[in-house]
DNA sequence: GACCGGAATGTTTACGTAAACATCGGCCGA
DNA sequence: TCGGCCGATGTTTACGTAAACATTCCGGTC
């Protein structure tokens, strides 16, 4: 409001530097036939008064913001900040800005009151990451000209959908628990809305069984470690139990914990595997076997798959895997002779 | 591009429904002079043609964007990641959207390179979320538009600051560790370039000196668990040690297990205090006695300094500190008797 | 009954940029 | 030598919105 002056405009530059504003414009945007001599006068002209390309205007006139929106339910899982920080990277790399979009509570209506504060917003297009059941409740339809990129979702059909390959992930996990000679794998699994969390849970079932063994009930917990921990007081007390799938890391180091606990060691009585290979699970107590994800590579893909659709001009449906890699660390070993 | 048509304006809706566009935007505003039934019938030609206002087109009319920049080097960091959620939860409570400028390497040449980009961005002012050293370094000035707040730093007297009351925080746990009995604390303390753990260290070191026992020399590590592993394996071996103030959560973790691994036991042999509050905290071994930060609150100060300077159109320079509390768990007791 | 005031609505204009079209001048080939 | 062509630059215009100003119409007042 009470700025000393008003903003730098290219008529300002225009004046100070003898041409028109056009040749600004063509300077500004490296239009290749403005001659040295001009170019220097004019690059001269913006440095002395500082002159900034308004980007609304630009936006206005072009059509394009060159800007991706992000729309998510939350930073604290891992795998999401880490995902949206990767995406915000490439982003950058490819002149794009970020928009971020959170909704905090995943309700139906907030995600509807996000979806049409989305249709307002300054976006080329959107990426999103959550679990697609509720894009699917809410009754809710993408303004058509935005283009959408979809994580963690099972939608392929209808969005364009990258994912890390969660089945392959656990069946890694769980065939090298069985590799080492455990006669079955228990299973802390993430919470039921989460599509990540059924892949994992399905995996490692339909491994069991391909494998002929016997598949115990699964744990529920909802991703944070005091859930693990819960659920590792359970599986602490039964002595059938030698080798835990987690479907995450912080499930996993509550496990441990539990199993600390109950003077059960591991991996020396019972194995534990993680999933997301966070950076802290180097230093967990034993170091985590853990199934690594690529994050980055999953961002990179986010992007890359946005920028297609916003060039082409058209949604481009189908599934992007990302494939995981089990890294083993100290809790994992055969079971304990009987 | 070959999208099947452009974009509803209001001429359209205004057209549709017989009235003039100028009246249609007095609706979008909400202007009150506009008659019930006209208003019903704007309305209704919006919702039939899906009219959505062109943030482009109003940001260039008000001079407005109604978006906050932020700008940070890592999500990697629990504290930033966490402090950019409740920004972004803060903002879009606000009607403000977030842009995201990630800064990847944080040379001076990068960081340089994010401020010019911000200079053309669509933003109305913008939270920093970094060292304030590169701040320093780099020989940019902010556009003299742009408003800025400052997270982690002591630059009070130039920007608005608001930070984590560090140096209560590590008083503290400090304090705490000395009450049970211990002779002295060992600090792991964070990277140099870190105000955050310089802020740490400071009164770790003025703690101890004003209830007159030894300081020793602290070890450092780069707020990653395996450089707390490391610090961890070098304490383990000095008996004198009993007690252990670890600058964050996750170097905490890291002393944790190098002491287990070298059968000192925690808290019986050795105390350990981190500090963050990181969620699994509750599930390390032991649970770990930390400091808590409340980035929530941080968050919403930022906004609320951000979104105070836009309105007054002027910068207010001056620190704001969040109280930090320190939550004891069982990774803390007296020291053994000799 | 003419006039006034104000509420409801319409018209004009400007925001900063860049595409489209217009102009100018010099160089090349016939 | 001259027409034409191309590269460099200028002029016009439109993008969608909302402020400022203009107009219309109504009820109420003297």
């Amino acid at each position: 409001m009470g700025r000393p002056k008003a903003r730098v405009s290219m008529a300002d530059v225009a004046r100070l530097a003898g041409v028109s504003s056009q040749t600004v414009s063509r300077v500004s945007t490296g239009h290749p036939s403005v001659v040295g001599s001009t170019r220097q006068q004019v690059l001269a002209a913006m440095k002395e008064l500082g002159y900034r390309p308004n980007s609304a205007a630009r936006a206005l006139k072009s059509g394009q913001f060159r800007t991706i929106g992000v729309i998510l339910f939350t930073f604290s899982s891992t795998g999401n900040s880490r995902t949206l920080e990767a995406i915000a990277t490439h982003a950058a790399q490819e002149g794009y800005a970020i928009t971020l979009i959170p909704v905090a509570v995943p309700t139906q209506d907030s995600v509807v009151g996000a979806f049409t504060r989305l249709g307002e917003l300054a976006v080329d297009g959107v990426i999103v990451i959550m679990e697609v059941h509720l894009l699917d409740s809410a009754t809710v339809t993408l303004p058509p000209h935005v283009q959408v990129v979809v994580v963690d979702s099972d939608a392929g059909d209808r969005y364009t959908v990258v994912d890390t390959d969660q089945a392959d992930g656990a069946r890694q996990a769980v065939t090298h628990l069985l590799d080492l000679g455990h006669c079955t794998v228990w299973h802390v699994a993430g919470p039921e809305e989460s599509f990540a969390a059924e892949r994992r849970a399905q995996a490692w079932r339909d491994t069991l069984t391909a494998a002929g063994r016997e598949v115990p009930a699964p744990l529920r917990g909802d991703w944070s470690a005091e859930s693990g921990y819960q659920a590792g007081l359970v599986l602490a007390d039964r002595p059938d139990c030698t080798a835990v799938f987690a479907a995450n890391d912080q499930m996993a180091l509550g496990v441990l914990r539990a199993l600390h606990e109950r003077g059960r060691s591991v991996p020396g009585e019972v194995s534990v595997v993680g999933f997301d290979d966070i950076a802290d699970a180097t230093s967990f107590i034993p170091p985590l076997t853990t199934v690594h994800q690529d994050f980055a590579e999953v961002g990179r893909r986010c992007v890359q798959g946005i920028l297609h659709q916003i060039d082409s001009g058209e949604a481009a449906p189908g599934t992007t895997l990302v494939p995981t890699r089990l890294v083993v660390r100290a809790s994992t070993a055969p079971p304990p002779r009987p």
